[in-house]
DNA sequence: TGAATTCAAACAAACGTTTAATTTTGCCCC
DNA sequence: GGGGCAAAATTAAACGTTTGTTTGAATTCA
């Protein structure tokens, strides 16, 4: 699907306040004032206001599978340098679309059976598919265990990313962190979460 | 605060109805209808639709903060011990209030300043608070780690247990589960996400 | 000139809350 | 014990807003 300017200004305000507000919390009003359009552009372009969370979440999900399937086929890392490489490139990727990822928990907290819902499983099977070849390769090639629960793991590793979203202003209240700007601490809780999770994995993985 | 039965009926409907669908997404009537009341009564009772929110969070958060507090006098327990004991009551907890730890991270993920999240904060700090003595209880006793992140390991074990509750359909498919009654199911993941925590905080916290 | 875009205005429906009338309840005094 | 009565509880209806969407005319662009 391809889409001129004015519709993916229209995506990123709806993306923004989504994230902020919730999909019901968010007025068609407040996206066309943030985006700077008129209110019936919505319907005109998407139909719906559903139909423009669909767009959101497709076109911001289009581009999230394709560093597992790199790594994957990459011959010059050991297992758990890729799975190390894997780690700070979800996290990287939880940083830089916080918002993004911020709406997908919404949507699974909801639960419904939206059109939303039925996408974020089949996107969740197919990463769990890839990540579970990364991890078989660790143990064919002799260094991770024999038994793994990949779900569990990947659970794991997608359940602190999210609660680091959730958590970085209390991260920063209880280490006093409040002489940092917004930048500095982005880049100290991503560096702190990036070793924490390594760690946790080195001990998941490895014999 | 004491509530009669007509408004504890409310309060349940509304705890119910915010955690599948949100504050926003529940309408008063909504509420007024699985209760079974006049739709005015709301207003009558709690004043506001907020205020009856403030209410569900209140009651429902009232004891949540007592088992730390016996763990720590408790004299028979080695410290990693208290620490698996307290894992398994998080889990119990978070199994047996599911909907009302799915509003709590709802509005964590809103994070707008509203008097829940006010609210949350402190019952954050507090609960870190408890378990930070519970740790340094381990730390002088000699079988810790000197330097443990605690606010970073306290987010991990609640990640976890928050992404356990939005995943457990996910883990059920993958893992072919679905023969299983819903409490069997639910058994079957309490354990397997109590030996996962237990097994992560050994090599988190021990020496 | 004809199609695509933009706009202010209007639409019905749903929202949280209030009103004013009615019923139920609890309690005092005869 | 039972009538009287004020307070509490309950109700249907209506309140004014805000919601998502549509309309039809105006404007822009090719």
């Amino acid at each position: 699907m391809e889409y001129n300017q004015k519709q993916l200004t229209i995506i990123n305000a709806a993306e923004a306040l989504f994230a902020e507000q919730g999909f019901v919390g968010t007025s068609v009003r407040d996206i066309a004032q943030k985006a700077d359009v008129n209110i019936a552009m919505i319907s005109y372009y998407f139909g719906s206001k559903e139909k423009l969370m669909e767009a959101v979440f497709q076109l911001k999900s289009e581009k999230i599978k394709l560093k597992v399937d790199s790594l994957l086929a990459d011959d010059s890392l050991f297992p758990i340098q890729k799975v190390h490489a894997l780690i700070d490139d979800y996290l990287a990727r939880f940083c830089k679309h916080q918002i993004f990822h911020r709406i997908i928990l919404r949507e699974k907290l909801a639960e419904n059976e939206t059109s939303i819902g039925t996408l974020l499983m089949e996107m969740r099977l197919k990463n769990l598919e890839a990540i579970t070849k990364l991890i078989q390769q660790g143990q064919e090639e002799g260094s991770f265990k024999a038994s793994i629960d990949i779900p569990l793991a990947m659970l794991t590793m997608v359940g602190v990313l999210n609660q680091m979203l959730t958590s970085i202003p209390f991260y920063q209240k209880v280490h006093h962190l409040e002489h940092l700007t917004e930048d500095e601490l982005s880049g100290h809780v991503q560096q702190v979460f990036s070793d924490h999770l390594k760690n946790l994995f080195n001990k998941i993985l490895l014999k």
